[in-house]
DNA sequence: CAACTAATGCTCAGGCGGAGTATATCCATG
DNA sequence: CATGGATATACTCCGCCTGAGCATTAGTTG
């Protein structure tokens, strides 16, 4: 880590992370213990780009303390974060909690850190505000496939990936890591999967491609990999928010959280596009919503200007009390 | 609640949790702050029952505190649950971390609860140890529907459950949780869902069932509910660990923790069984496992008595690194 | 040997998902 | 006003997966 970051979701609280062992990460606290940083990826659909909120020059995700006066973990998240994006969260969701010793302060100071994944709709940040709304795609290209698989993957990931598997000492590492490679970047006629997101980032970690991994080893130079990358491990937690969320819409209604109230079927579409960074065959997609039966027709026709207008829809809320998730893969016998 | 538990994973070191705020929670800690807690569901299954470690007659999940030492939360976890289950952990997962008031050990005191699932196959637990391995049908018989739907579930539930439905103010809400009770315990055409483990729990819970649900109001008597109850929220976590292990095995290949080395195609049905509470279509799951290539045959054949001697398997665990998870629901384009 | 038990092999029908064709309805433009 | 471009919407087709059941094999037990 190069620079001293200051993480606070409100402002008026910041506090410094990687410096001062002594300074008191909870209020009022004071002496050695352990302090919990309450982490969110708060992401909003806007004109087509799955975006998340960002402080600190688009390079940290907000946090910041877990405090005694909240009820409980999600509400102090809802609380600052409903106050951070000026809009109330439709959904929160729970992604991960560590606690690994790099992240410490000191020899007798933990932190735990409990990351969230939130939906909400972009409001305009204010004038000033430190905080601003990025594509996800800024930090992960190569996962934005959505006009075709994107060049950089083959003329700087593959090689350099290649290389990393060619390096292991043993024939049998070699094949591990060159399987693993093709595994999750969907090589040799494998399928791509859109939800290894960690996955990847993780290979590409490992690989010491990207800069997050450099930073203990300075002499390596500049990562060769593009994508913005982030404080601390606050990619890694967006990576893993990504991957959360592409799986979820395959199962949950959770997309709706992100469109406004009214919407044409095409709009959901790429909503949905742009979160699994793959196209969808339009003819399947409105197939599939419809005989789920997850909207209903409004009665009003979009205002667009090219092409036949297309019919607003609303999200039907029902489902989501009259039937739960569906979906079993065991052969379960029904007599 | 009553007693004052004494909640620790390591005998030597245990703590009392819902006394004495002024006890330090983490080692070398004074005065106020936040302490960690992990808590581990471990499971196994042994003669077709799937069952959990407990402590402190049965009524609690293992736990201790998160330590300064630990290099992180899930070493940490390892580390201690293979010293209390003599046994290495074949595959860990983090459920969910909270950190409720009323969790809390004083005004100035919070404790945050990490909390974990392990896989393992069970060991004998050592003699006069207050550990010991149950089902975890013990505390959810209503979960278990091998032998078809449990006669409790007609006779004892729903008949609760439709009082607590009829009980409430407004018509809306009465239907609303009719609804609900149509939809968690499958009523009404509505297919069972196994994985819905949680909802269940928490709507008993809220329907003042189960015996956590009365300790705030003691006048309302025993609750008229079966299935053995857990301190604090213990009972919360096991169900939380059932749900996310029935989800699992269906798309990823974790049961194979939980059998021997080698094992016939019917002993691994069981084993899905004892997870699933449900009977599954013998051929149609040897169907499953053979043509996803999970296992390979050793040559040998099972020493049972009865019937056709059953060929052993093994489990392939090239798969792991083969391909990753399947699934997708969303109408992609392979254009 | 007959009866029983369990393993194993095979077929069949319905449903769903991927893909493509066909038609409808708007706008812009000549 | 006709036409072409663009998009929305409807429908069809086919292969695969899945639930379900029948049939056969290979042991043990009385």
């Amino acid at each position: 880590m190069t620079s001293r970051p200051e993480r606070a979701l409100q402002p008026t609280s910041p506090r410094e992370i990687d410096s001062d062992p002594s300074l008191g990460t909870v209020e009022g606290a004071a002496g050695p213990g352990i302090a919990a940083d309450l982490i969110a990826v708060l992401v909003a659909v806007t004109a087509g780009e799955p975006r998340v909120l960002t402080l600190q020059d688009a390079r940290a995700l907000p946090s910041g303390p877990f405090e005694l006066a909240h009820r409980s973990l999600q509400s102090g998240m809802r609380a600052w974060v409903e106050r951070q994006a000026h809009h109330p969260l439709g959904y929160v969701e729970q992604l991960y909690t560590f606690a690994d010793r790099d992240r410490s302060l000191g020899p007798d100071q933990r932190v735990i850190s409990i990351s969230y994944l939130g939906l909400t709709r972009e409001q305009p940040t204010m004038e000033g505000d430190e905080a601003s709304w990025q594509s996800w795609y800024v930090y992960f290209p190569w996962e934005d496939r959505r006009l075709g698989v994107p060049p950089s993957i083959e003329q700087v990931l593959l090689p350099n990936l290649r290389a990393f598997a060619d390096a292991a000492p043993t024939f049998a590492l070699r094949q591990q890591r060159a399987n693993r490679i093709a595994v999750t970047f969907g090589l040799e006629g494998k399928p791509w999967n859109e939800e290894l997101v960690l996955q990847r980032y993780e290979l590409l970690y490992e690989a010491g491609l990207i800069p997050e991994a450099r930073r203990a080893n300075p002499e390596l130079g500049p990562a060769p990999v593009q994508g913005r990358s982030m404080i601390l491990d606050h990619r890694r937690i967006l990576a893993t928010g990504i991957a959360r969320l592409r799986a979820k819409i395959k199962y949950h209604p959770v997309v709706f959280e992100l469109v406004p109230d009214t919407f044409t079927l095409l709009q959901l579409q790429r909503c949905v596009e742009a979160l699994a960074g793959r196209l969808m065959h339009k003819q399947n997609f409105r197939r599939l919503v419809t005989q789920q039966e997850l909207v209903e027709e409004t009665g009003e026709v979009s205002q667009e200007t090219r092409g036949r207008p297309a019919k607003l829809f609303r999200f039907r809320r029902e489902v989501l009390t009259e039937r739960a998730i569906v979906g079993t893969k065991l052969p379960i016998s029904r007599s």
